[in-house]
DNA sequence: TTGTTATTTCGCAAAACAACGAAATATATT
DNA sequence: AATATATTTCGTTGTTTTGCGAAATAACAA
């Protein structure tokens, strides 16, 4: 009995993913970028978002982390987008989640 | 200018859907619960996730606080199962985000 | 009533998170 | 060299999360 399961390495990535995404203001940066392809810079983000610059750059760095975006140095600007690849396969990982539900 | 956008309700919404899929013992059960409708015990979940019983009751709490799951009475167990209208409401919201990344 | 089983709530400690302003960094301009 | 711009890092503060064991609750059985 009692013999513990260890939880797969999938299901500890996903669950970084989803950490990430779970801040309204990290959330709503990713839909930003997510909608045709766009980029942005951190002072377009701070410009419409309420908080300060030093929070929205921490918030950026735990996408960053999570590996859903990517900054390219485009002086004097700091350029982000989605991480394509692990974006498309957050993408895919929670489609198997959602769709395992199905009710066959 | 630095006209203050409000973030959408959806937004804030799902990332606390996000938020509760955020570790990895409350995915595993979602995971767990989402595979062929199944539902579950704290008894089954406590034997095999490496957590104690007070620490997965909380977990369990989340879950049911973010709507994901619920619990039904069943002496002398409690009977866990996808709360499927949110599920399904999750599931749509997660896949219009990553929908919106598609290159067309 | 006393005990047993399944689960939750309470109280606590340690760690992580969220937010801010001030100072630092990096790159260009004067 | 000094200044300006865009952004990050640092230090701090208050809040939330995660985890545990002990005690409480709820339903049933002896």
């Amino acid at each position: 009995m009692g013999n513990k399961v260890n939880i797969s390495d999938e299901v500890v990535e996903m669950a970084k993913l989803a950490k990430a995404m779970g801040h309204p203001v990290r959330l709503y940066i990713l839909q930003k970028l997510s909608q045709m392809n766009a980029c942005c810079y951190s002072g377009d983000l701070v410009d419409e978002l309420p908080v300060g610059r030093s929070t929205l750059s921490q918030h950026l760095k735990e996408l960053k982390y999570a590996g859903l975006i990517q900054g390219e140095i485009e002086p004097p600007y700091i350029k982000y987008c989605l991480n394509k690849e692990n974006w498309e396969n957050a993408k895919s990982m929670f489609h198997r989640l959602f769709d395992e539900s199905e009710t066959i």
